[in-house]
RNA sequence: GGAGCGGUAGUUCAGUUGGUUAGAAUGCCGGCCUGUCACGCCGGAGGUCGCGGGUUCGAAUCCCGUCCGCUCCGCCA
C-alpha cells in the first residue's frame, strides 16, 4: 500500500483531515517538534508531531528510521518563517493526530534513490531498489505504454490472444530453453523464442488481426539490451502488404510517444535499404541521429603504394573507408590512441587519421603519420571526395568489409557522443531490402530474418540466385536500437519447403520439425506478415536508459541469474528422477 | 569461448618504491541541541581487504589460479 490518500498534497487541502500511509524516510527532532519525512508516490510528504499532543508524541519519540507507519492528520500551512524556498521539500505539512506503526523495517542495505549502488546489491534487494522513483518510475511508464497500445490495436480490430509458453523446438535462431517433460521421458518443450509460427497459424485460422504481448525466450549472452526473457509485441494481419503494415505501425508508435512522453515524431519516418545503411554507417541499425557518414576511397587507393589500403581495396572482401569528423582537427593524440583502442578490440590493426590545418598549404598543410605512405595525389583526392576542410580530421577503415564496418561503426558513436555532433533527440527509421540470407563460416545459406520471410523475387529465381534474393522484411531502428522487426511472409507450403531446402534442411529434418506448420500452409493460407517489436528496448529509450535492466522489475545478471531469488538453483535428486534426468546430473544430495 | 574495467566498513569510495593499530564520508547505535528539511555538536560500534595458492622477515598492495559484477566481441534466425 503506497497510500491512501490519492495524489498530491498541496495548499487547496489545507484544513483537510487526510489518511497517508509509507516508509518513514528520515526523522529531524526539532524544536520540541518530530518531523517525518514520509517517502510517498511523489517525493516526500513532511509530517510534523505537536508535543503538546503527549500520546501521540510519546509513539513519535521511539521511531527511528525505518518504519511502515499509517498516519491521520490536518493538513496546514508551515508557519511563518519556517520554509526555506531552496530547501523546502513542501509548502504544507501534516499535523499528526492519529498514528499506527503497521511494522517494522531493518535499516535498508543502500540509500533508496541514490542510484550508486553496485548493479549486483540493487538487485540482490531488488524490492528496495524499486522503492526508488527512478526504476518505479520506469515500471509505470512501461504499464502506460502496454496499456496505449493494447487501447490503439483494439481500436485498430485487432484481439489479443495467448500462445503457449511450453512449445516444440525449432532449429536455427537462437539457443533454446528446454523443459524435460514429465509425462514423456526423454521429450522436452522448448519456450518459445517469439510466437512466429503460432501467429501465422492464427491467420490460416481466421483471426486476422492478431497482437499479443508475450515475453519470449532466447538462451544466448546478454548484454545492456538483452535479456534472457524479454518481452514482445506480436502483432500479425493478413490480406496486406508492406505499405500497410508500415503505416499502421507508424501511426502508432507516433501517437504512443505523443501520448505517454509528450514527443512528437517525424511524420513520416525515413526508409533506408540495408545495403545503404551498411555502406553509410557499417551496421544495419544506423543512428542517424549521427551526422557522421563514411566515405568510400576504395578505388582511390586501389593503386596506392600504402599496402594497408591497397591490399583490402583491391580484395573483394575488402574495404577502405573515410570517416570525416567536422572540427576533429581539436582532437589531441590521448584521444586519438584512446580511440585506435576501440578500433583495435574490434578487430582493426590500428587507427590511420589525416588532420586538416590549411588546405591552401596542399600536403604540407596536413598533418598525419600515414602521408609519408600515400602519393599525394591519391590524398588531394580523398580530401576532395569527403570534401575536407580546414580543422576538420580524417579517420580510416581498410580491411575486411565485416571488420572494417564493426570498428568504424564503433568509432562513429563514440566519437560523435565524444564531440557533442548528435543534436537531435529522436530519428526512427525502417530498414528495407534485406538479403533473404546470409553465409555462415562453412558457406551455408542462413535466413537473416527467419525463414518464413517471404522474398520479393519468385521462388525459381531465389533458387538460382540465392545470394542476390532480398527478403520482404522491415526493421524499425530508433537511435541506433532494433526496436522492431518483421515481414510479409511465405504463405505458400511448396515455396516454405523449397526455402527450407534452402536453407539445407534435410526433407526428413524439414518433416519432423515442421510437417505441422507446411501442412497448415495447405489450407488456403492468406497472404499476411507482421512485426514485432521490443518493449523493453522501447521503453529502456523512452525512458532514457541506457539498460534493459532499468525497465524490468526483477531483471537477471549478465551470466543469466537473479541474485534475489539465487536462480537458477540446484533441484532434489527425486525431481531428476522423476523427470528422467538423474543420470544426466549431479544434485545436491546424489 | 575472447577482451577490458571493477570487487577494501551496511553504502559510496580513498589507500604506490610491499612496512606501525587499513582510512574518509555517509549510514547505524548512544548522548546533547531543538521549526528542521543534506539540521548541528559530542561519543561509540562496525573490516575473513571477493576466494584459494605462491613470493617475502612482512602482502589490500607483487605473481598464479578462481568466483562474482559491469561493458564489448563472438553469439543473439
Amino acid at each position: 500500500m503506497r497510500s491512501n490518500y490519492c495524489g498530491d498534497i498541496s495548499e487547496s487541502d489545507v484544513g483537510s483531515v487526510v489518511w497517508l500511509c509509507g516508509w518513514v524516510h528520515t526523522r529531524r527532532d526539532h524544536g520540541g517538534v518530530i518531523f517525518i519525512d514520509l517517502r510517498d508516490i511523489k517525493g516526500k510528504i513532511q509530517i510534523v508531531f505537536d508535543p503538546t499532543m503527549p500520546e501521540i508524541f510519546a509513539v513519535a519519540e521511539r521511531l527511528r528510521s525505518e518504519f511502515v507507519l499509517r498516519v491521520k492528520g490536518i493538513v496546514r500551512n508551515r508557519p511563518e518563517g519556517t520554509l526555506n524556498e531552496e530547501l523546502a521539500t513542501g509548502r504544507v505539512e501534516v499535523l499528526i493526530e492519529e498514528l499506527d506503526i503497521l511494522n517494522e523495517s531493518s535499516t535498508p542495505p543502500f540509500p533508496i534513490d541514490s542510484d550508486e549502488s553496485n548493479p549486483e546489491t540493487r538487485l540482490k534487494f531488488r524490492y528496495i531498489d524499486l522503492r526508488g522513483n527512478r526504476v518505479r518510475d520506469n515500471l509505470l511508464l512501461r504499464a502506460k505504454v502496454c496499456r496505449f497500445i493494447r487501447e490503439f490495436l483494439e481500436t485498430n480490430n485487432f484481439v489479443e490472444i495467448e500462445t503457449p509458453i511450453l512449445t516444440k523446438a525449432t532449429p536455427e535462431g537462437a539457443r533454446d530453453y528446454l523443459v524435460p517433460s514429465r509425462t514423456q521421458p526423454g521429450h522436452f518443450f522448448a519456450l518459445p523464442q517469439s510466437p512466429q509460427l503460432f501467429k501465422q497459424l492464427l491467420m490460416i485460422a481466421g483471426l486476422d488481426r492478431y497482437f499479443q504481448i508475450v515475453k519470449c525466450f532466447r538462451d544466448e549472452d546478454l548484454r545492456a539490451d538483452r535479456q534472457p526473457e524479454f518481452t514482445q509485441l506480436d502483432i500479425e494481419m493478413s490480406f496486406i502488404e508492406e505499405k500497410d503494415i508500415l503505416s499502421l505501425m507508424e501511426t502508432m508508435i507516433k501517437s504512443l510517444f505523443l501520448e505517454t512522453i509528450k514527443v512528437k515524431l517525424p511524420s513520416n519516418f525515413d526508409k533506408i535499404t540495408y545495403k545503404d545503411a551498411l555502406h553509410k554507417y557499417g551496421t544495419d541499425r544506423p543512428d542517424l541521429r549521427n551526422p557522421l557518414e563514411f566515405v568510400e576511397i576504395k578505388d582511390l587507393v586501389r593503386n596506392s603504394s600504402f599496402n594497408v589500403f591497397s591490399v583490402p581495396a583491391s580484395q573483394a572482401g575488402g574495404r577502405v573507408v573515410a570517416m570525416k569528423i567536422p572540427g576533429g582537427g581539436s582532437l589531441t593524440r590521448k584521444q586519438i590512441d584512446g580511440y585506435t583502442d576501440l578500433v583495435v578490440s574490434n578487430g582493426a590493426k590500428g587507427l590511420a587519421y589525416i588532420k586538416v590545418q590549411d588546405r591552401s598549404l596542399g600536403i604540407d598543410g596536413l598533418q598525419s603519420p600515414i602521408l609519408k605512405f600515400l602519393e599525394a595525389s591519391v590524398v588531394n583526392q580523398i580530401l576532395e571526395k569527403t570534401s575536407s576542410n580546414d580543422g576538420d580530421l580524417l579517420f580510416f577503415g581498410a580491411g575486411s568489409v565485416g571488420m572494417v564496418n564493426l570498428a568504424m561503426a564503433a568509432l562513429r558513436d563514440i566519437v560523435a557522443k565524444d564531440m557533442n555532433l548528435i543534436k537531435k533527440e529522436w530519428y526512427p527509421c525502417w530498414v528495407v531490402d534485406f538479403p533473404l540470407f546470409e553465409k555462415d563460416e562453412k558457406e551455408n545459406l542462413s535466413s537473416l530474418h527467419h525463414p518464413f520471410t517471404a522474398p520479393y523475387q519468385n521462388i525459381d529465381q531465389v533458387e538460382k540466385e540465392p545470394e542476390k534474393a532480398t527478403s520482404r522484411a522491415y526493421d524499425l531502428v530508433l537511435n541506433g536500437y532494433e526496436i522492431g522487426g518483421g515481414s510479409i511472409r511465405i504463405n505458400k507450403a511448396a515455396t516454405q519447403k523449397r526455402i527450407f531446402n534452402l536453407l539445407g534442411l534435410e526433407e526428413a529434418e524439414a518433416e519432423e520439425k515442421f510437417a505441422f506448420f507446411t501442412d497448415a500452409l495447405d489450407y488456403g493460407c492468406p497472404p499476411h506478415g507482421g512485426i514485432a517489436f521490443g518493449i523493453d528496448r522501447l521503453v529502456m529509450l523512452m525512458a532514457k536508459e541506457e539498460s534493459i535492466r532499468e525497465v524490468i522489475a526483477f531483471p537477471k545478471t549478465q551470466t543469466a541469474t537473479c541474485p534475489l531469488t539465487r536462480a537458477p538453483g540446484v533441484v532434489s535428486k527425486r525431481n531428476l528422477t522423476e523427470l528422467n534426468l538423474s543420470s544426466l546430473v549431479k544434485t545436491k544430495d546424489s
